[in-house]
DNA sequence: CGTTAGGTTGAGCAATATCAAATTCGGTGG
DNA sequence: CCACCGAATTTGATATTGCTCAACCTAACG
């Protein structure tokens, strides 16, 4: 089905999810399984999504970006989240799923099914690493959900940038989808302005200030952070943790005190 | 017990949770028994959970307001969410949950521990409306972070405040707690800031351009919009929709059409 | 009454938006 | 290979929004 010319080339969720919790070889075969199905393209600016509408199965993005989007009445548009190869469109813990945001692809793009997925997710006994896996993925969309609300709303333009560049470097890195930073990045800078909540121009301006300053390299769709160390400071980017943190906090007895009204 | 004088006087998380989803009376049961707890108390500006932590059961707040933080390095605050009475605490329908945002009290607390209720999440059989009831909980909350993420990214402080206010009389009548439009409200204006993004000074400058055109009056710890049409329209605020809507989006072939590659 | 935390005001400044005009870049047809 | 086209990027000028700092005011509370 020409998704690979030897098995096991690519594995793109593999690779993924094996990342977030161990997978045992039989749940590979599923992820897989589903890989090598047949694909689904989407063109450029196509809505896979529509806002309040019911999800039906899910689907892992192969190729190409996209990105949960909410628009305004006057034509302002906010990113909410960027999707990216390996990403779930449309994959949801709960029950009757909505989707709450539209999403639309950025790129051309090529898409699997995986209706297979929303069952693992209950199934615990039968495949425990894919499940926790699933769940491992959906804390860090969450943990960049938050991200997202912190550099909107304080950092500025500069921090701004550079922490959403991390972020996106992280998530790729995990996929193999980054070579020591440099990626390709295929999104025009109006885009870019709508992720991060700024205008085109300003977006402009502070990517030409990262480029004097030889954090970055963008050209020919193309994507280098030349200084991660830099970038990574001045956007206070933090990778997920999602495993617990072993240093308890010590006091957790003074402020809440049991009483009975 | 003191919580209520004759039993289902207050009912605070019966009502919130009978209006997403309809309960049987044994659910309600529940959900009273619960509320009817013994009451941990918990003094302002004391951090009821800690970011990265595994979190024990989920508490529901009685009375109180809360929110879940982040902090920069320098100082700066972000509030990714305000939690107010009636909402879980270190809820979440993953498996292993941590969480990701620490939270405050921003007021004196009274919360309830509702171990049950991560159980009752998983047994749709035995407790149907519940579950369904939480499951719409859940999506509420996705879709006001999303809210939040629209605030901050593109609209500029008069919207955003507008935007804020009606999300939480929205809120807050949902579960009783407000009155046409006037409620308490706990909170400092340096507070609002770090919620909606903006500077103490603007937002005080903000809330008094609100004053003199008579759409809001805030004083003594009480908050009204006198105008919510008006703040609407300001803020585009739109209220969750969390039933699929029937108006299918007739093009659903178009866009996507299965190859192969 | 004095103290204090929070709210209010003013002045100046920095960050970002807007608008409009170049300029460059990636194709595409000759 | 060249000329050209449209889209995207870049630049400049100017307007606006929101921030910072510092002072001042007010209400609640002991």
């Amino acid at each position: 089905m020409a998704s690979a010319r030897h098995p096991g080339v690519t594995d793109l969720l593999v690779n993924r999810f094996n990342r977030l919790a161990p997978l045992s070889e039989q749940e590979c075969s599923v992820l897989r399984l589903i890989e090598g199905r047949a694909k689904h393209t989407h063109q450029a600016d196509s809505l896979l999504l529509t806002a309040r509408t019911e999800i039906r199965a899910p689907h892992f993005i192969v190729t190409g970006w996209a990105a949960r989007v909410q628009k305004l009445k006057d034509g302002r548009r906010q990113i909410i989240g960027i999707l990216l190869p390996g990403d779930a469109i449309g994959l949801s813990l709960r029950k009757s799923p909505l989707s709450l945001a539209s999403v639309l692809a950025l790129t051309p793009m090529r898409t699997v099914s995986a209706p297979e997925i929303t069952a693992a997710w209950s199934e615990r006994d039968r495949v425990p690493g894919l499940s926790a896996a699933l769940d491992l993925a959906a804390a860090e969309e969450e943990f960049f959900m938050i991200g997202q609300v912190v550099r909107l709303g304080r950092q500025p333009a500069y921090e701004r940038i550079a922490n959403w560049f991390m972020e996106l470097e992280y998530r790729l890195s995990c996929r193999g989808l980054s070579n020591s930073g440099a990626f390709p990045f295929p999104l025009k800078q109006e885009t870019v302005a709508d992720a991060v909540g700024l205008s085109n121009v300003h977006v402009n301006r502070t990517l030409q200030q990262m480029r004097r300053e030889g954090r970055i390299e963008l050209a020919r769709g193309r994507l280098s952070l030349l200084d991660r160390e830099a970038l990574r400071n001045a956007g206070e980017f933090n990778p997920p943790v999602l495993s617990a943190s072993h240093s308890a906090p010590a006091d957790h007895r003074a402020a809440d005190a049991a009483t009975s009204d």
